[in-house]
DNA sequence: CTGTTAGCGCGTTCAC
DNA sequence: GTGAACGCGCTAACAG
């Protein structure tokens, strides 16, 4: 089935039918719905391949990913697809296999031109070193956003979420829990929610006046989380009063050191994966459908708005949910 | 960049390129080095949508998947992308949302033509009572597997784990330790996994004389197996000896329902999630990016090997493994 | 409002 | 071994 033959079977010519697929505001109402009729009767689906030949969109999201944490990753995408699907678009993901790898799968996508746009999730922050590669399609930062010094890469469009706000939160809670040592386990700092979330950390237990807290770097799962346990904290009598993990596998690592003494001392993580909720650990929830969804939404709206490529960046930053729970409530401990 | 331009470089047609650029036979030695070098001065890469358009390969491989947990599906796309990223190739994936949705965006692939191979990631067992679609492009089923009747689509390459040996390990397993009552808390039998780890329990169960066995379906996250633990078996009493639950979510579900009273019961769970870990609970290891690198090589290979498509149907079984921990253990309880 | 014409970049016959 | 010509299915001018 093409075009052409539709066509055909319309009585009409190529032109009207593509017209008719391409929304073209100039064409009569009975027209139209004889065209679509024919559409309709015969399962038409336009060839992706020559319109984007032809200049047309391909309606192909590319999708670039570091290697992050499968939960993230997959609701992530749940999202982009959920957003492309509704304008009958598609994503073609790609997974970095380790820093160097990032930059270079964003050129190739860039070069080989078959996507429409390109949707980087949580890029390493080392990228922004580098130049904003040439680019005639539009990008998006998903989980990311550049530094200020970058001043080429700020002029994309983000998506974040309020990890400040989320931290500060959680601090807050708990001081009023009455612990008086919290020690943050940090992600590795090439990641950007790792460092926003290890700055709001500092910022807060400054500015709340926590009595004493630490800052270790460099977590991101639960082996991560487990060494460090035993090797600064393996006795209890060094412990703090409260561990601010940097995610939940991170938490979970800190748990099962600490197993059996749950009571003595709160853990907080952060995703608000299902296990946390089985297991009563308080932790953050990220909005990672949404954050994919917004993502897309973005992206399609630069490419429908033929005159967006002028406007300024904008910047989307997402709510996320404290879920308090025993981990780290004294009266439950 | 075009192909035109490099031949105009070479000082040759554009035949010749392009004969060059698919590795065609004929060609002098002198020719091909001329012609590869100015193609590597250039950076030139042939426009994917110009090729597929002629007649020629995409690189694209289409990804169809339910909508199913998101530790898996993580994994699974990151063996699909490992191997089609080998062959420089890229995958363009689609997740259904509901089980109707499945069929639907199954044929909308098919019939848009932009990819060269199609991967479908657990259909939902319905699929398989819908004729096999006309295609002209080799499909793929990663972990699942159409029943005996469904001849069409036993036509296809397949690529599944060994669900059954797994399960008779594990209820093996229970029974040493000394378990009398196993409960199975199943899948969702649309879910050819779902179906296969029943049967398999039933028929372990049976062949091992395991003195008392139930089996509940329709489990497929935390909730349902809390729900199921409230609905049937809200007192201790009721109890069996041992859970065996579809994946490691549900049994998450069964523990916190029965927290507390780890010490009384067995709770074996599927997947291995890194919290399985943690918890120190028993769990089938399933080989998921494996699945998908096995999954894509599949694919490429029929791709490749332009004879192939009346080969008959290969079917892959990758093992599992069974990673006993303290949850299961009688000692260690 | 609609039909006609000309490519988009490449693979693939044909001839030479 | 190489070049010329054609067409893949579609969009985008240009006429009418």
């Amino acid at each position: 089935m093409t075009l052409r033959r539709i066509a055909e079977l319309a009585g009409t010519s190529k032109s009207t039918v593509s017209r008719v697929l391409t929304n073209h505001p100039r064409i009569s109402q009975r027209t139209r719905e004889k065209v679509l009729a024919v559409i309709e009767e015969h399962h038409y689906r336009p060839n992706l391949f020559a319109r984007a030949l032809a200049g047309g969109r391909t309606g192909l999201l590319g999708v670039l990913s570091s290697n992050i944490s499968s939960g993230f990753f997959a609701e992530v995408i749940r999202g982009l697809d959920i957003a492309a699907s509704r304008q009958r678009g598609h994503i073609v993901v790609s997974i970095a296999h380790g820093n160097d790898d990032y930059s270079q799968l964003l050129n190739e996508m860039l070069a080989s031109g078959q996507v429409d746009g390109l949707i980087l999730i949580d890029p390493p922050l080392d990228l922004f070193n580098s130049p904003l590669p040439e680019k005639h399609i539009p990008l998006v930062l998903c989980a990311s956003q550049p530094p200020d010094g970058a001043r080429a890469w700020r002029e994309l469009d983000s998506v974040t979420v309020d990890n400040a706000k989320a931290m500060r939160d959680l601090v807050r809670h708990l001081l009023e829990q009455g612990h008086q040592h919290i020690v943050h386990l940090a992600g590795p700092q090439n990641i950007y929610d790792a460092q926003q979330r290890r700055a709001a950390f500092e910022e807060a237990a400054k500015q709340l006046h926590v009595p004493q807290f630490d800052i270790l770097d460099g977590h991101l799962v639960q082996t991560d989380g487990r060494e460090t346990m035993r090797s600064r904290f393996s006795k209890p009598s060094q412990w703090p009063d409260a561990f601010v993990a940097f995610n939940d596998s991170v938490a979970f690592g800190v748990l099962a050191e600490i197993n059996g003494a749950k009571q003595r001392i709160a853990v907080t993580g952060w995703d608000n994966s299902p296990t946390a909720e089985v297991l009563g650990m308080t932790s953050v929830e990220m909005p990672m459908t949404e954050l994919g969804e917004t993502s897309a939404d973005m992206l399609l709206e630069r490419l429908s708005n033929s005159t967006a490529a002028a406007n300024p960046a904008r910047r989307a930053i997402l709510d996320t949910t404290l879920h308090l729970r025993t981990s780290s409530k004294t009266g439950e401990l």
